[in-house]
RNA sequence: GUGCCCAUGGUGUAACGGUUAACACAGCGGUUUGUGGUACCGCUAAUGAGGGUUCGAUUCCCUCUGGGCACCCCA
């Protein structure tokens, strides 16, 4: 009995099936990406799954955690140092240099969709393949278009049904952040000793990131803390504030946290992370985050081109969209089922459905069912409006069967006028529902 | 990577250191060899893997695997 079992190999560990039925979930996330994706003008760029492991060394950052310990990483068969892609945005810059896109009109707006992987301590919405989606906009610093991409990020998610919270701040451009980072180290320095355990190694390593320790005395003390607002260059601080005002402009739900430094090193200036807040207990879940990455073009070997961008985490807005109960159809029930009984009769209908297909009418069968019971069962499952039904009698007067699945009713028709005969049902049909909706 | 909790048919649950591991749903078959959405009957199917304690383990212990949570980090 176990013996089946013990030969079952199971899921890697971090690894998911996306089933049929959460699949629903995931059409309609797809839809309103395409959508929001048209509507502003972003095009789809697929970008392979394996890169060069330096691609993400020097764009995410060799001392991040993403890069320096949840990386797939590999040697190929032709010694090639390569990585399942942490992250999608280091290569769709990779490939706007290696194709030229600066000479496209700028800014070059791209979407993708696509897993990504992360050799993390799996949780619940947290997968070592996960699904993202984002959008980039190369090659242009108008504030405007960090609103747009804020704004792009809010209402996807909250067309999706879901509450959703901004959260904005600006990391500033190299040399202010800099700047800020001497003004933290010399606070910090003076509390070191109140920072907790790990503080105290991030404090030379990554001293952005004493900010959002949660621990409640670093918590404090990054209450306190200077704020890189106040240290943004002047142009830095206007480029803000222009987004800021943008965004006022907007029916959009945004907080500023000073506290928001985003785990990648490319980030500059404005930066945000979107958060789901349906939590009861008040508890704000990621679900995304972006920002500038105005260096990242340049230090990839391109020419200097600004940029911005975000991406989210699908399996945990499909988690959301779940416990915030969105309605998802439960696929489509089809308009006519093709039922048979009999050798004559399947021969027979095998063609039917197929001519049926071919004519645009949506059908559906299971001609490997032999009684009709089983079949207006599945036929009922499968939420057909109608049944045809063909059997020997049928076959000898060449008439068929209409059943209205709703109703009940049948009614003999001509085999010649079959279609004819669907197409009138199909349109009384609709004109019905409609009117129920008036 | 660290700590804590968990693991029974496809799914959701039950039970016990000792005959055949129970129930519901789903699946399949039948009652009705030509009628579903609403009946009845039957069948299939499980103690995650490996080791130990024991006369005997699904139950107790250890390891592994997988899941959940927290930390770390992120999406």
């Amino acid at each position: 009995m176990s013996k089946k079992k013990k030969n079952r190999i199971q899921l890697v560990k971090g690894m998911k099936d996306i089933l049929p039925d959460e699949q629903l979930y995931w059409n309609i996330i797809r839809k309103k990406i395409d959508n929001f994706a048209r509507n502003y003008g972003f095009f789809r760029i697929d970008t392979p799954i394996v890169e060069f492991t330096n691609l993400f060394k020097r764009t995410v950052g060799e001392d991040t955690d993403v890069v320096s310990k949840e990386m797939y990483s590999f040697v190929s068969q032709g010694g090639d140092k390569l990585s399942l892609r942490p992250e999608n945005t280091a290569s769709i810059v990779r490939s706007y240099i290696e194709h030229g896109m600066l000479n496209l009109p700028q800014p070059v707006k791209l979407f993708y969709v696509g897993p990504q992987f992360r050799h993390d301590n799996p949780q619940a919405g947290r997968y070592r393949q996960f699904w993202q989606f984002g959008f980039e906009a190369i090659g242009d610093n108008d504030p405007i278009i960090d609103a747009q991409l804020i704004a792009i990020s809010y209402y996807l998610l909250k067309e999706l049904g879901l509450d959703i919270e901004v959260q904005v701040n600006s990391v500033g451009d190299v040399n202010s952040r800099n700047e800020y980072i001497k003004v933290l180290k010399k606070y910090y320095q003076d509390n070191k000793k109140f920072l907790c355990k790990d503080c105290n190694l991030r404090f030379n390593k990554n001293t952005l990131r004493l900010l959002d320790c949660k621990n409640k005395k670093c918590q404090e003390l990054g209450n306190d803390a200077p704020q890189m607002v106040d240290y943004l260059s002047e142009e830095g601080k206007e480029h803000f504030m222009s987004v800021l005002e943008y965004l006022d402009e907007l029916d959009i739900k945004y907080t500023l946290n000073p506290k928001i430094v985003r785990g990648l090193d490319y980030y500059t200036r404005t930066a945000w992370e979107i958060f789901d807040c349906s939590s009861k207990d008040g508890k704000l879940n990621a679900l995304g985050g972006g920002g500038r990455y105005d260096d990242l073009v340049e230090s990839l070997g391109g020419r200097p081109t600004p940029a911005v961008g975000f991406a989210v985490g699908i399996e945990r807005v499909v988690m959301k969209m779940q416990e915030a109960k969105v309605p998802v159809s439960k696929g489509r029930g089809c308009d006519i089922y093709v039922a048979q009984l009999g050798v004559e009769a399947r021969k027979k209908s095998i063609r039917l459905f197929e001519e049926l297909r071919a004519n645009g009418f949506s059908v559906s069968e299971n001609m490997s069912k032999k009684g009709l019971k089983d079949q207006l069962e599945s036929a009922d499952k499968k939420r057909a409006k109608y049944t045809l039904i063909m059997g020997q009698k049928e076959i000898s007067d060449d008439t068929i069967l209409i059943r209205d699945m709703e109703s009940g009713v049948q009614e003999i028709v001509d085999y010649k006028k079959i279609k004819m005969e669907i197409k009138k049902r199909l349109d009384k049909h609709l004109a019905k529902n409609l009117k129920l909706k008036k």
